[in-house]
DNA sequence: CACCACGATGTTACACGTAACATACCAGTA
DNA sequence: TACTGGTATGTTACGTGTAACATCGTGGTG
């Protein structure tokens, strides 16, 4: 009979209970919090689930509007160092509240995010935690639908839908370049990749430096995603654009370790020859001869923040601070 | 009146359905194939859904044991490379097919890996993909109770649930220890981290090549996570410990990239005083200097044939081949 | 001994999209 | 005209855990 569908159902509730000879509502009780049952009926359930293999169905309380106690991560790329730390900071929160996390990620595209968005909400969760300013109409409307707390991470530039937790990118990139002109550079190029909105933001910071020190902007960017040997590539360009420049400031870590590479393959001195910096203080950076001058941004410390406050405005706490600004430091390091 | 709590509930599909004065049947036709309704209809509709902002809701479809089209997939940490790389293939492959990700990770612990793969279940996901070979009986409990196709990737060497695609981790250990014998290095020490358990077939496949060549296998170990700066650290240890070695094999380009690095402050030339390698081929061993010997291991395909599999399974073929591997290159590189 | 309080378990109703079947209507054809 | 086939929409029943309320029984107290 049976053909491939022969799919024996999962055990339920009932079936537990059926076991036993009470009702579901007991097993339900039990795992719940299982002091809610006798101490008897506590080692029978523990026995009869074990023996099925019960495993939880979450769909009958997604249908009750209760809450699921799972909130929602969008990243824009797992591939990036900085996003990995940050859900390490929110993860720690989450887990200790006993909150589970969905996590997902969209290679920087709305449209993608859009979709994702609309899958985490289907799913029912409390909370939403976002590291882009820049979505849909349809993504806006969703979520103003879906009544849920959403805090957007990483930028506390650009406009936020309700809360933004971050830093300011834009200072960022303006502090550095400061640094690095105090320090006597004065061709300083920009090296940018993956032209979102942190890059971005990075880039004005440094036109403004410059442009304050009567120095002229100058970069070199593409639009393909950061990495190593990209930095490699853009240094290699900016030598032939700019053939006499002095220093190269990167919009993050990745770009800047590669161009240093690149340095170390051509036999230029570093800082020397030409001074280089990055963005956020990833440890690579650090290991790295020379030490890498960045600007060191506290990414678990966000994570962190950002699960703090979508906890409590989940348990209705009111929003207070729409924008949370977590700072960071300028590291000189050895390249600059 | 209303507390906090004054939640006003999502639209549904019946909201929908008032609002043009049809049944929710016809709204559920439209959204899973607009052309089930009629042109006027799907306009209709359009413009409803649009206006209340409709959010699906995979609740009851999940209590009917229909399929979910969504696949769950558990990696030990998203702060390495490796899986961020395996999952941009598992992905390319799945959207492609329409299925949807649910992604989750659990820090090389089996209990947090228990406690995901529930979370995973309990949302009915059709396919599992894990990372690890050693479970809980628990977790292979709910893997059989829950009979959902399930895959483990990475390794081909230790037993697996079902089914194993990946690398054969042991033999890539020897063969690059044996490339690096070969070329005269003698006094080669294994520096691993985080001890998993392909880090531990590479050691046995590194004492294999060690044996064979009649030389004394020697080891810095340590349990503490992967990174640049712990590579560092391991190999100052190493020296102190084992002062005249000539070669050490890496258990990851990290560790191998930071031992570089601490030769590099430290003087030490590099193959000439001592070579080094890693394992996987990432993109900042190829772009430093010296380029990195490394075992090139192929993350992306590794991911993609898992789902192709996975996804086949699902559709109800056979499990044909228990174990793929994919294999692997020994890169020289300018480090040994 | 009667009654209360409380702990333990049972009963009922509910959430919402979809498969399967039913119906209504229309054009086309013999 | 009667009948066929097909399209568009409606009707019904279902899946499963939980909140809220109901019930039962027991030990303690006046």
């Amino acid at each position: 009979m049976m053909k491939k569908n022969n799919k024996k159902k999962r055990p339920t509730l009932q079936d537990v209970a059926n076991l036993i000879g009470v009702t579901k509502m007991t097993i339900s009780r039990y795992l719940r919090d299982p002091s809610k049952v006798s101490a008897d009926m506590q080692k029978k359930i523990a026995v009869a689930v074990e023996e099925l293999g019960y495993i939880p169905n979450r769909a009958p309380e997604l249908l009750s509007n209760a809450k699921s106690h799972a909130i929602g991560i969008l990243v824009p790329s797992l591939a990036n160092q900085v996003f990995s730390q940050v859900i390490r900071g929110i993860e720690r929160v989450t887990e200790a509240a006993g909150y589970q996390t969905m996590l997902a990620h969209y290679g920087y595209s709305a449209e993608r995010e859009e979709e994702r968005i609309s899958f985490l909400l289907s799913y029912h969760i409390d909370g939403l935690i976002l590291s882009e300013s820049q979505h849909t109409p349809r993504t806006l409307k969703m979520i103003a639908t879906a009544d849920v707390p959403v805090i957007e991470m990483m930028d506390t530039v650009s406009p936020a839908i309700e809360q933004a937790i971050g830093i300011d990118n834009f200072d960022g990139g303006y502090q550095m370049v400061s640094a690095m002109i105090e320090k006597g550079y004065k061709n300083i190029v920009y090296l940018g990749a993956r032209l979102d909105i942190r890059t971005q933001l990075r880039l004005q910071g440094y036109e403004k430096a410059m442009q304050e020190n009567g120095l002229q902007a100058k970069s070199v960017m593409t639009e393909a995603p950061s990495s190593f040997s990209l930095g490699a590539d853009l240094l290699q360009k900016t030598l032939t654009k700019y053939p006499q420049i002095d220093g190269i400031f990167c919009t993050n870590d990745d770009l800047a370790t590669g161009a240093v590479f690149e340095c170390q393959r051509q036999g230029i001195r570093i800082p020397q020859d030409i001074a280089i910096a990055g963005f956020h203080g990833h440890d690579f950076g650090q290991s790295m001869v020379p030490k890498l001058a960045t600007v060191v941004t506290p990414r678990e410390k966000i994570g962190q923040v950002t699960a703090e406050q979508l906890i409590a405005r989940i348990n209705g706490d009111p929003l207070t601070e729409k924008i949370i600004d977590l700072g960071f430091e300028i590291y000189h390091g050895e390249s600059i």
